[in-house]
RNA sequence: GGGUGGAUACCCAAGUGGCUAAAGGGGCCAGACUGUAAAUCUGGUGGCACUGCCUUCGCAGGUUCGAAUCCUGCUCCACCCA
């Protein structure tokens, strides 16, 4: 294991950049102090359910901060919450979430570590399912729980008072899952739960868990949320404003330059570990914005895909700037019978190769000017005409989709 | 258990017998423009063998020349009372 060396305060200073706030900061700081003293790594956890599967941006801020622990020779502790899942976390949210099935929840759960795995060291960290305690208890031992928490509590939380005034259902199981939640530090011995900022009740409630088990109760660290590629609300996949970090390095990139400039400032802060001397140099107004978010999204490309696909990445957006085609251009087979004297219908070729699922959606591409072909780019506006095929031909849908033709037997 | 309101396309939401493949908004796709896949503007947005045909308005039946719209049964949801 290594060891904790530097100081606490110093730790301190590294650890608060771009946190929302620590709760409570004094209580933090003593515990970082006791660790260094005595050699002791914080147990610093932080809890996912599996209820998707893809991570994307948003989750790599607090998972961000995690490794930061791990860095400075702290322990991770990832909670996959399998049983919370079943419940489905309330918080932040204007109605219940789908309850998911056992299935879901364990091919997600393995799903989920492998992208965690791109930001955690994973063979320094520990992991445990919530339902490994969780699956055991008696009905007795949920009601002795059930007892940490007052109707009004809940009901002043503010999600939930949204809710009820705007006359949606509450239910019961959602109540119990800050509980559950805060069992998790409990059973962990967690001495700080990393989480965003409308985590802060379920992580508060966990101390007051710990110290009726005579454990030191664990310091809350809120971290901001990260707003989407709208640059409005918060990412999230439902909302498709999101990137996925196991998303192809020329997305990643591509989505990073169309988010909006003023949300620029939180995406450096939370996604990279630039200097903030180096982060006021970009964002200054005589720096060129667009170079700015060229440079913020070379490096988080870099952290995900690695410095050459993100060089790829990058290059392959200015082309595509430029009007230029990629230098790769996939290849896309298509089977030579489905010509007829060389020739196949443009709306069909279109759904062949897979640029639109139907042939009406492929109609309205065309009508629209959105399909061409050849070095010349020759414009289609004709949806019945048709186009004279051979191995190597260049199409192209709109911006983004391109494919060279290869005519199979 | 009783009452009331509701279920319309990816989402929100109009429409209460023919003029409705179904208003409007969002999202999405495409075009123009641009420092960007931003903003703005324009067009499109059920399917197909496409100047026509087929399918869709919670589900299943029924009335009618004709139903998203009327009737019957069912399922699901919300709120109120108990």
């Amino acid at each position: 294991m290594r060891r904790v060396s530097r100081s606490a305060a110093e730790q301190l200073e590294i650890l608060r950049r771009g946190v929302e706030a620590i709760v409570p900061e004094d209580e933090f700081l003593k515990k970082l102090e006791r660790s260094v003293q005595t050699n002791t790594p914080l147990r610093v956890k932080y809890g996912i359910d599996p209820t998707g599967i893809k991570v994307h941006l948003g989750h790599t801020v607090p998972l961000r901060k995690l490794r930061q622990f791990q860095d400075l020779g702290h322990k991770a502790i990832i909670i996959i919450g399998d049983y919370t899942a079943l419940v489905g976390d309330p918080s932040g949210r204007d109605e219940t979430r789908a309850k998911l099935t056992r299935e879901q929840v364990e091919e997600n759960a393995k799903d989920y570590l492998k992208q965690v795995g791109r930001i955690i060291d994973l063979d320094r960290a520990e992991v445990y399912s919530n339902g490994s305690w969780f699956s055991k208890w008696s009905f007795l031992e949920v009601l002795d729980l059930a007892r940490n928490l007052t109707l009004s509590q809940i009901s002043t939380r503010e999600d939930f008072a949204k809710r009820i005034a705007a006359e949606k259902p509450v239910y019961l199981h959602e109540c119990l899952y800050p509980l559950m939640q805060g069992w998790d530090s409990v059973e962990i011995r967690a001495d700080v739960e990393l989480g965003g900022t409308e985590q802060l009740f379920s992580l508060m409630v966990a101390r007051d868990l710990q110290r009726g088990r005579d454990q030191s109760p664990q310091v809350a660290i809120t971290l901001p949320i990260l707003v989407g590629t709208d640059g409005v609300r918060r990412m999230g996949k439902s909302l498709g404003n999101d990137i996925g970090v196991a998303e192809p390095p020329a997305d990643q990139f591509g989505k990073i330059m169309s988010v909006p400039d003023e949300p620029m400032k939180q995406y450096f802060t939370l996604l990279t570990d630039f200097p903030q001397a180096e982060i006021d140099r970009l964002l200054a107004p005589e720096f060129n914005p667009r170079d700015a978010k060229e440079i913020l999204a070379r490096d988080v490309v870099r952290q995900y895909a690695g410095e050459a696909e993100a060089e790829a990445a990058a290059e392959l957006f200015r082309r595509r700037a430029h009007g230029e085609d990629p230098v790769l251009i996939p290849e896309v087979d298509l089977a030579r019978k489905e010509l007829s004297d060389g020739s196949i219908p443009a709306a069909r070729l279109i759904v062949a190769i897979g640029f639109e699922p139907t042939t009406s959606a492929a109609r309205r591409l065309i009508e629209g000017g959105g399909f061409n072909t050849g070095a010349d780019r020759t414009v289609l506006k004709d949806p019945k005409a048709t186009i004279a095929v051979e191995s190597g031909l260049i199409v192209r849908a709109g911006k983004r989709k391109i494919a060279r033709i290869r005519l199979v037997d």
